[in-house]
DNA sequence: CGACGATATAGAGAAGTGTCAATGTGCTGT
DNA sequence: ACAGCACATTGACACTTCTCTATATCGTCG
């Protein structure tokens, strides 16, 4: 893990753009292809290919050919790598932090 | 929460740097000095504050001076919308993604 | 006050990023 | 085979990022 950091960089990298979260949101919902995507922003085809391609080869995003189309979806080993990231943050913090962390826990 | 993509994506962006997710990490031990992260990297002193300012700026970390010292410290709200961010992202997924996302629960 | 230690700012340069128009590639019907 | 659609690649460009050296600012102590 705390030799991981480059990986989880090159993560944050590619969400780091307004584009490309939306789209990791996007697929949230499940698989789409690349012209369901590309309807709902204001930039050309190869823009669109340019982000779908950071995605997938950061490792978030996994694509597939269905016919004419790629499919594309979330990577869920490296969705869960990210919680893990963040929820070890919190983990580690001193008694002053963790008071306030477990007023924030809402199980 | 839909909205705020300009946000998390500044939050991203700020950590995408391997430095800067470093410091960030070691942040969560608690509150550190200048001094004490500049000893951990092999950057100069200006560009340490450089990315300092680009964490803080973004929200991500807390500052405050001590004497001739500036103390930083990981903003926890910030952190707990960045969890936000991920938790939800499982949260909408459909049913074939949510049987994989089931097992990779470790509680 | 004046010197010093800690941090910030300015300026410059090399490298990286996001976007587009133009073109290439690959699949599928006819 | 070939025409057409979906997507990828190329080349170019403006802009941003990360790093450094040099210099400025700020706070403390004698």
């Amino acid at each position: 893990m705390k030799e991981d950091y480059g990986v989880y960089a090159m993560y944050l990298k590619a969400l780091s753009d307004e584009t490309r979260l939306k789209i990791f949101d996007m697929l949230s919902d499940g698989e789409l292809c690349a012209c369901d995507i590309l309807e709902e922003f204001n930039i050309t085809q190869p823009t669109l290919s340019y982000h779908m391609k950071i995605l997938s080869e950061s490792g978030l995003v996994d694509s597939r050919r269905d016919g004419v189309w790629m499919k594309y979806s979330i990577n869920i080993k490296s969705l869960e790598a990210l919680k893990q990231l963040f929820d070890n943050i919190t983990l580690n913090m001193d008694s002053t932090s963790l008071s306030l962390s477990f007023s924030a826990i809402k199980y």
